[in-house]
DNA sequence: AATGAATGAGTGTTCATTCAT
DNA sequence: CATGAATGAACACTCATTCAT
């Protein structure tokens, strides 16, 4: 389906160029399809980054409720969400980059508004998880929103180094991220 | 002077709308200098940029070395590197993000590059501090550029979430940030 | 169409006013289509510009093709070469001044490049005739593409003169012409 | 002086570049001399270009007339004509072109004007030395300024494709302007 | 459902020229 | 005499969007 086509042409564009190094004739061409079909599909550039967007944020939330679902002490817990967010970071690490950081670019604004709201949404989703964590008594007390932000901002700029630097090996990359999140979260016993 | 009025509506633009949303004729209107003039001055508008990344990097370095230059436990020193970033963030939040993030864009490769150095510079700059801690026996062994590339990314997403949610308070927001830096960073005794 | 307007525009432009001082929105305007349209049918004005430079080539190509094609003794058919190509450049005087001499300006190298290949190839076409000519025991031995550059150098600049005197006359311009050209070529018997 | 720095570099950079391709600033810079210095001197580009045109026509001029004052047969100075012309045409190839061929461009108009009637009257020049060969019974009657415009023409052509293609050698190329231009003149005896 | 020709506002850049010093 | 900072009109080109088919 042409619509199908559009989209993965899009995520894969979007992430390899970036917003606005990115054309709807790119796109068009890349999925192989007229450029008119992209505007059959959708309304417009906004839009369709828009869809990126909230199937990113959804797939993310949904792999790591996934991931939540067993059980497991809340230090194997947190580290495997960081492992997700870090596979998921350097499979995606240029459209995890836009969308956390260039959306201020030029984007209609009520769009805009929307995607900010799915970031922030997601942001809470995580800080949710923190939250349960200290109920459990299993993390600290923390700001939640600001701590879930501050470590995504954290695994983000350390895998985005890492992708700059290949030499230096997810094992590493593991490490020291953990070594900044697992003692900041996790309550001393 | 043309050139000063020139480099203050550029840093004012760029900060707000972001380098590629920033126009050249915005920029001129907002210098109240003929367009002619920002090519009188500067090659052209990845130069511009250029200079503009320059200054900031050299105002941020020049910034921390003197807190450095002070004799200090290494714990107070982290801490007020911490403090200086945070400040300087908070005061031009939207250059640094700028700086640190949108730099994939459509600028020419060669000034792209130039700037990318100049970033890794910077981080080499604060994983140097980093190494002279540990072999100072204060702060822990770690892969000193990673670990700086995550503490910046850490600073700068924690004050732009401080920045989006006022409400959260400078307290809040130093005491989060060091819980994480603090514990991954310091030797324990 | 739209294209067909487009090079009809271009080639009365570009004669009247030569590369340079033809601007895209003048060929739009005189095309009566968006200037955008002009760059949906050629990537730029150099392409625009060959296009219309090959067409010509093809043109005067063909035509003298034909007037080879019958036979007829050695100093008829120069006659009719000159004759060929003093209608055509007094038709296209402009359009063909400015290939055979605007090419230097300011076109992208690889276009350029195919502009003079083309131009070499039609000099080659000429001097084969020449060539041919000479084996056929009717014609003197040259330097052959020397002598057809020299010779549409000949006709070139007498025709220009002519229609920048038009008390000329057709007849003494093709004496004239014939005068130099004849003996040159023909081989004395 | 300024003055004679800047029509050296100008000569230089319209000779290489063509007049459009070559500009104040670059005239400039190749003078070392400010860019307020050329309007200091001359009333702008076109009048600088008008100065070069006049001078050059001036020193051909010049020249040809020393070489018709020595007393030598009809072929001979023909053939010292051609001689000069030809060398003068290598050593400014892109000079003479601009001057002969790319007149008609972005000049404004009444400067225009007085290069064309400055080349008008190198033609009629060279028009009156075939002139006065006939009335010296040893050139044949022809139109003469037509015939002029053929013959320069032909010259220029004819280097140029020399210039171009450097294994032609100067020999042959003086022997085949010669074999046009000998015949079309000299009265057979 | 899909196309692709056509659009036009917007962009970065160039450059001959001016003028206060 | 000479300067060089400043100008602004002109230019080639881009691209999200529209619409008749």
């Amino acid at each position: 389906m042409s619509r199908n086509k559009i989209v993965d042409a899009a995520i894969k564009l979007f992430s390899e160029l970036g917003y606005h190094r990115t054309s709807m004739d790119d796109i068009a061409k890349e999925a192989n399809v007229a450029k008119g079909t992209l505007y059959y599909h959708f309304s417009g550039k906004g839009e369709l980054f828009e869809t990126i967007v909230n199937d990113g944020f959804a797939m993310l939330t949904e792999k790591i409720r996934q991931e939540l679902a067993e059980d497991a002490p809340a230090d194997r817990q947190i580290e495997s969400i960081v492992r997700r967010h870090v596979e998921l970071f350097l499979q995606y690490s240029e459209l995890v980059h836009i969308i956390s950081n260039e959306i201020t670019n030029g984007i209609e604004p009520d769009i805009l508004e929307r995607i900010v709201r799915r970031k922030r949404d997601y942001i809470a989703f995580v800080a949710d998880v923190l939250r349960r964590g200290h109920e459990d008594g299993e993390l600290n007390e923390l700001p939640y929103e600001l701590a879930a932000s501050a470590m995504l901002g954290l695994i983000e700029s350390a895998v985005l180094h890492a992708v700059r630097h290949p030499e230096t090996g997810t094992d590493k990359l593991h490490a020291t991220i953990n070594a900044f999140v697992l003692p900041a979260l996790l309550r001393k016993k």
